[in-house]
DNA sequence: GGACGTTTTTGACTTTTGTCAACAGACCGG
DNA sequence: CCGGTCTGTTGACAAAAGTCAAAAACGTCC
């Protein structure tokens, strides 16, 4: 459990009581590559926190796969659409590399927020984090061309290169994978 | 404030204690047509409440203004990576025709997340509200070609069309003018 | 109502990126 | 170690979108 609260306790101190709470309601596994987390179309019921390994989320468009995320240790994983509204999620999680990870369930989260103020703090944090972020890459999409995504990805997430496949990082920087493969290939 | 009050209640019951503690740091203002509210390279000091009226964000790049967000009648408006890492904005936020709203300093706002917890949620919430909307915002960036980003922002935000100027929407919506004004003229 | 500045449209052309198809390499299971 | 599948590369071509430049439309201020 000590990685699952140094991963939070950044954001703000745990005082006892939320920590033993935490304890209760946390559920941590180990599982394999190509683990399913979350399937289209099924509510999100739990947060994961990906402790090792690393993950992606996915829609399906016109038949083909797009990439909206890759996770690696230490990020937070979810539907924040389907977890939040409780509808069916767009999106797929999908485990890439053998991973250990501990998750809530959205009802005990629920449960934390409301009782734990600090809890309810690190969620708002989080949230605003991962917004900043997304925000970045989409300002990436709306202005830069192909080759440059590609360079901003190189600086700015190194690791995605080395550990996806390529249709994967394609589609995530709005491309086609022949385009990144001849970006690449430095052409 | 009454307005003010019904925009924040809809996430969560705000109590006495709160409310007291909000009107005294609430501020209102009306503001002309052009009014920058926000400057690139200033720190975020306020986060606003549209109350009447509309506005935009946007960011330099390579000399063109590239616009990120459309603010109307309720929304909220701020530089989450400026308000939130206290560190310059890189972006812009423009009044764009004669509006009303109301705003809270940064270290208020902290005083009321510090000391009420419901104000705390609406944070919370709000926070997640604008990153499901942005991560839509996104795939479509991502993955349609101009003709269908065009289309879905007609369908989900019409008022957008109607009442901000094309170089805006075109950069928003990630295309050139000329290409936008060709989509809208059916060509 | 005319003249100015701004915004939008249009046309010609170029560049970027996508698609399709074939091929090469890597990876895996028997 | 062989055959098959999955993944990445390359080439030829097509489609989408960008750029530049000019003209038209629109607003608004005297």
């Amino acid at each position: 459990m000590k990685p699952f609260f140094d991963a939070f306790r950044q954001y703000a101190p745990i005082g006892e009581a939320a920590q033993a709470d935490l304890i209760r309601m946390v559920a941590h596994e180990s599982v394999p590559k190509g683990t399913v987390l979350l399937q289209a179309g099924q509510v999100c019921s739990r947060l994961y926190l990906l402790e090792a390994g690393m993950a992606r989320g996915y829609y399906l468009h016109d038949g083909k796969e797009l990439t909206s995320w890759f996770a690696f240790e230490g990020d937070v994983m979810l539907s924040m659409h389907s977890f939040t509204t409780r509808r069916p999620a767009f999106e797929t999680i999908e485990i890439l590399e053998n991973s250990s990870l501990y998750s809530i369930e959205y009802e005990h989260l629920q449960y934390l927020y409301a009782h734990h103020a600090e809890i309810s703090t690190i969620g708002r944090l989080l949230s605003e984090k991962y917004y900043v972020e997304l925000e970045e890459h989409t300002l990436a999409l709306q202005v830069m061309p192909a080759k440059a995504r590609y360079e901003r990805l190189l600086a700015q997430q190194p690791q995605v290169l080395q550990r996806a496949q390529l249709s994967h990082i394609a589609s995530y920087l709005g491309m086609s994978q022949e385009t990144l493969s001849r970006i690449r290939g430095k052409r």
